[in-house]
DNA sequence: TTTATTATTGCGACTTAATCGCAATAATAA
DNA sequence: TTATTATTGCGATTAAGTCGCAATAATAAA
């Protein structure tokens, strides 16, 4: 199935790619106002993450966060998402930690997708010192 | 509000503790059968989390998965499950893995909370040597 | 032991994230 | 310019998890 260019994925990627954090279903469709449909901008976002274009990065708040791809590690043309990101529980900005991962496995055990998520406070919504 | 020793949390608790694996509320349900509500299960397992009895983990398929703390570090009396949680795409298995993690944060940042998760093939269900 | 208090349960309704079917649209190839 | 089919938009649907509230049952008090 061979991919096309539409105005949809490229209003999607520009968003993306503009922005310095990862953003959630909500965040795209508020910048996109009604531009591109709701299922459509789930359809493009699977398709980048599938392409390697995008990675997702799931919350405990149960939703889903996307963010261009790049820093990211392409180790033998193989996408590895191994870092972590950062939510901040204030101000909600999701963003990527450089620090990458490396995890030992048992023997045997092979990967194929990573999901790191820190919750937290960043630097400008932390409380005083206690 | 004082916490009641009652017979849902006793057979909740007593399912999570004799599995060496992250149970999802549905593994949960067809433990208890109709002996727990639903609505209860998660009620209970989310107190639990409260207390730190029990860790919960996110997987990207938009389920959580929930452990009785065995080996979590405790530093300061404060909970902190920096571990990470395999997933088997085969077998559907979460397990903890022992490795601990510490991931150097921007300053000034805060952790709260902690998800880690990978997925891939265990040792049983990886495929043969490509 | 009996009664009072209130945390917890069970049930059903509800919320929210995400997916799906399908006809209409619009990239690309011919 | 026409044909092909990936993609979109819309509404309906699924599924995880939560919530309100009356009923139940731990614990404390008498």
């Amino acid at each position: 199935m061979k991919r096309r260019n539409t105005q949809a994925q490229a209003a999607v990627l520009q968003v993306l790619k503009s922005s310095d954090r990862a953003l959630s279903h909500e965040q795209l469709q508020a910048e996109l106002g009604t531009k591109v449909d709701r299922a459509t901008i789930y359809r493009v976002l699977n398709r980048f993450c599938e392409d390697g274009l995008v990675h997702k990065a799931m919350d405990d708040d149960g939703k889903q966060y996307f963010a261009y791809c790049a820093g990211c590690d392409k180790p033998n043309n193989k996408h590895s998402h191994n870092h972590f990101h950062f939510k901040c529980r204030q101000c909600g900005k999701v963003e990527c930690l450089q620090h990458k991962m490396h995890i030992p496995l048992p023997a045997g055990y092979v990967v194929t997708d990573f999901n790191g998520m820190i919750s937290g406070y960043c630097n400008r919504c932390a409380p005083g010192e206690a």
